[in-house]
DNA sequence: GCAAGGTC
């Protein structure tokens, strides 16, 4: 076995590996856990026997972004990112699919791409040829392409039977497209957000972002807006004749529906009302069908979550997910309505004969004979969204068990007959005017019958004779108001983004999510989408400066260009440059002509100098700068113009008017609320642009995950991660000792009292202090033993645990028995000695390191206690 | 702090 050449196969989600694998070994695999699971077995490969190795990516491995230099919002002209750089970053670095990927084509000669077969799929395909050190030019280790169209044992057989290699041109395609969105949506994003955030307070957003996706789906739900907003309502009139047949009073409907002039409706009154009777002049009867629905997909699936159970398509997506993963029904991302040939909806129906409430019905679908469903469209995707197995409410819980429901009855309704009913018409005529009535009488429910929302309303009609006459009881001038229409639905917003190409069946949620988060719409009772001034603001905006920027054509102009290098007929460098060049003048024209979109700016929220509480004194005019406490909160200084970010959430006060060394401006306390609470220093300047080089990966701030001080403080450096050496709030004075849970440092929490506790300057681990103590500092001595800080406490004379009433203590946390056994640790596993404060990684451990032995002795550790 | 596209 250990001779076979080896074929590495690699797919774009583990549940498609996992059934290639078990299709092509028919189940006879082992399987062993990766970043991915690997499935392995032996079979014949082109004409030879070959050792398989299966395994998946998780969607894109690389995603594109700019190179560090140009991260810098403060020092780059977004102009300048259309020309810069970009690079291709992995998307998921904890997953490590890269290093997966190269592991497992060790030794292959093979390579297979199962990728899922649109554009995206083929772009991964290089990505992962990318990662595994695959050459295409290398004639000794080849790679194919495998082209499916769903994963049943015949396409697989048949992709394995005809590999193709993959396609060029539709990967470059995607790399023009991510290139694009990146260039114009960041640049766009970043100098609208510094533009309109610098001058006014009360936009509560984080980021006034721009896309050639998000913006076009906004612009949907504030056309609608403006429709309704500008509509003028207009007075109609409508003649209703009332006659009584067999005992039913019945309106009749007037051929002209409604006239907007009152003076011809009167005359046509006066001649229906002298008519005096209504002769019947035709009487009609029609079979009309309902169709049945063809297969599910998943933009209906999220238009019916959405308007018919009330989930939003974020949401509705979860829940699939969910009930996918468990089990319950097909993959939940489709765009297909066609079900394969191989569909067997036998076992799919006998999977629900047991569901109380639709079971009877499955069983005498199954009984009778189940229709064949409607013919769809073949996306060459994956099947129709379906039910797999049964579930009832308790295995699957309250939404997603409506889902579930839904899905079950959608599926089943595709094999029902059609709904079928009888429709009558009447005409009659009064005084030479025409009006009719209309019966509906269901002959066979059909598919209705399992999906009673869309049954055919029953309308009784008596039965007339051509050539009747029947009297008129009265006649009724009805006067209307045409009325607007109501916002946009969620569920319109989801039609309007397919039919116009913005997004795909799995990032319309996204879009329509983040349109939310943003601020720039709510969602109100019924979904309905209601734009926020700052949404309306922005798409008049645009409609003066530049309408295509927020109209859904330049996503199309877009797919359009990248079109021309998936088929082969453009150059991917010539169309990204010449789209580039379009979108760069676009730009430069929208920075040009902003004045505009600030005059509704203006119109609309407060400019920052009319606001905020003057909070601490700038270091560069000594005036005193207001705090902005609406989101984003920030300092602004009046004077230079200049707006200082401060960290999200929390309060700011002002430090005892202390001051920073290195640029003068005032400090202020940063506090996060609750008990477990922590405040520290800043300095608005430093916090903005820190005055050390490579601040955050020096103290391993990037990448210690759930490190608060990128997460919780936003990007900025506290005084408690300054490495400033004579400053008394840097780390370097501040901090006490390593902190046990993380690279960081325990820095003194100098605004704690009485509560004195230290705080870890990276992660959420806190060290709690003798309570009540009336001073606790730091001092300039270290501990001899594990080069901690030495801090000095003066105890509480009621309270102090010194001898005689003694009130002064010096020690080390972690050597001094006393300090010891008074301190405990929040959120730490152990406290033990790994080095001093002050100090980054590294230093700071390699002289605890000296000290191994002791580093590891339960008494140097707070768990005991 | 920024886009859109995969997928978990």
């Amino acid at each position: 076995m250990a001779n076979l050449p080896r074929v590495l196969m690699v797919a774009e989600k583990p549940s498609i590996a996992l059934s290639i694998a078990s299709v092509l070994s028919h189940g006879q695999m082992s399987t062993r856990r990766g970043s991915t699971e690997v499935h392995e077995f032996d079979g014949m490969f082109r004409g030879f026997k070959a050792h398989y190795r299966v395994t998946s990516v998780i969607g894109h491995v690389f995603s594109v972004d700019f190179p560090e230099k140009y991260q810098n919002w403060a020092t780059i002209d977004p102009q300048d990112l259309f020309d810069a750089p970009i690079l291709k970053k992995e998307s998921n670095p904890k997953a490590h699919i890269c290093r997966h990927l190269s592991n497992e084509a060790r030794g292959c000669s093979y390579m297979v791409l199962w990728l899922d077969c649109d554009r995206e799929g083929e772009n991964i395909c290089f990505e992962v040829i990318e990662s595994t050190g695959f050459d295409m030019k290398d004639s000794k280790r080849k790679v194919y392409r495998a082209r499916f169209s769903s994963v049943t044992e015949k396409d697989i057989s048949k992709a394995m039977d005809n590999l193709v290699e993959p396609n060029r041109d539709e990967a470059l395609a995607v790399d023009a497209r991510q290139e694009i969105d990146l260039k114009v949506g960041v640049a766009f994003s970043r100098f609208q957000t510094s533009y309109f955030q610098g001058k006014y307070q009360n936009l509560d957003c984080r980021v006034i972002s721009y896309g050639p996706c998000q913006t076009p789906t906004l612009g949907f739900c504030v056309q609608r807006y403006m429709h309704i907003n500008t509509f003028k309502p207009e007075k109609f009139w409508a003649l209703r004749p009332y006659i009584i047949k067999d005992g039913y009073e019945l309106q009749l409907e007037w051929e002209r529906r409604r006239l907007f002039d009152l003076e011809a409706a009167t005359v046509f009154q006066k001649l229906v009302v002298e008519g005096r009777t209504a002769k019947v002049m035709d009487v009609s009867e029609k079979q009309e069908v309902k169709g049945r629905p063809a297969g599910l997909n998943t933009v209906s699936l999220l238009k019916v979550a959405s308007s018919a159970l009330g989930f939003g398509p974020q949401t509705a997506m979860h829940l699939a997910e969910r009930l996918y993963t468990q089990g319950f029904i097909s993959y939940p991302r489709t765009e297909s309505t066609a079900y394969p040939s191989s569909f067997d909806f036998t076992d799919t129906l006998r999977a629900q004969v047991s569901n109380p409430v639709w079971g009877g019905y499955v069983q005498r679908l199954l009984a009778d004979g189940f229709h064949k469903p409607k013919s769809g469209t073949d996306a060459g995707d994956h099947p129709p969204i379906t039910p797999m197995r049964a579930a009832t409410e308790v295995m699957v819980g309250g939404d997603a068990w409506r889902l579930y429901q839904y899905v079950c009855q959608h599926f089943i309704g595709t094999v029902s007959p059609n709904c079928k009913y009888i429709r009558t018409k009447v005409e009659l005529s009064i005084g030479g005017e025409t009006f009719h009535c209309t019966g509906q009488r269901v002959t066979e429910k059909g598919f209705t019958a399992i999906m009673p929302w869309s049954a055919v309303d029953e309308k009784k009609l008596p039965s007339f004779l051509k050539g009747e006459r029947i009297e008129v009881l009265r006649v009724e001038l009805y006067e209307g108001n045409t009325a607007p229409p109501d916002y946009l639905t969620e569920s319109e917003l989801i039609s309007l983004m397919e039919k116009h190409g913005i997004g795909t069946d799995a990032s319309i949620p996204v879009h329509i999510n983040n349109i939310g988060e943003r601020n720039y719409v709510q969602v109100q009772a019924g979904r309905k989408l209601v734009p926020t001034a700052l949404g309306i603001t922005l798409i008049r905006g645009y409609q003066c400066i530049d309408p295509d920027l927020c109209l859904p054509d330049i996503r199309s102009f877009i797919e359009q260009q990248i079109t021309l290098v998936a088929k082969g007929q453009a150059d991917h460098s010539h169309v990204v440059q010449h789209v580039i060049q379009q979108f760069r003048r676009k730009f430069s024209y929208f920075v040009q002509q902003i004045e505009h979109m600030d005059a509704l700016f203006e119109a609309q929220f407060s400019p920052l100098a009319d606001s905020g509480r003057a909070l601490s004194k700038c270091g560069k005019c000594l005036r005193y700068m207001k705090h902005i406490t609406a989101v984003p909160p920030r300092l602004f200084c009046g004077t230079c113009e200049e707006v200082y970010y401060l960290p999200q959430k929390g309060t700011i006060k002002l430090y005892k008017e202390l001051t920073c060394p290195l640029d003068n401006f005032e400090l202020v306390i940063y506090s996060v609320p609750g008990p477990e609470g922590k405040s520290f220093p800043l300095c608005p300047y430093c916090y903005n642009s820190p005055p050390f080089e490579g601040i955050d990966t020096l103290f391993g701030a990037s990448k210690t995950p759930n490190a608060p001080a990128k997460t919780k403080t936003g990007s900025g450096m506290p005084c408690s991660l300054c490495p400033h050496p004579t400053c008394q709030h840097s780390v370097r004075n501040q901090g006490v000792c390593a902190c046990p849970e993380c690279e960081g440092t325990l820095v003194l929490d100098p605004v704690s009292f009485p509560k004195w506790k230290l705080n870890c300057n990276l992660c959420s681990c806190i060290v709690l202090l003798p309570e009540g103590a009336h001073r606790i500092a730091t001092t300039s001595n270290r501990c001899p033993e594990c080069d901690s800080a030495i801090i000095e406490i003066d105890f509480n004379k009621k309270t102090t645990p010194l001898e005689n009433g003694a009130t002064l203590h010096q020690g080390c946390v972690l050597c001094d028995e006393l300090l010891l056994s008074l301190v405990e640790v929040k959120h730490g596993r152990s406290f033990v000695r790994r080095g001093g404060r002050g100090r980054g990684r590294g230093r700071g451990r390699g002289r605890g390191g000296r000290r191994g032995s002791k580093a590891v002795d339960p008494k140097m550790s707070f768990r005991d206690f």
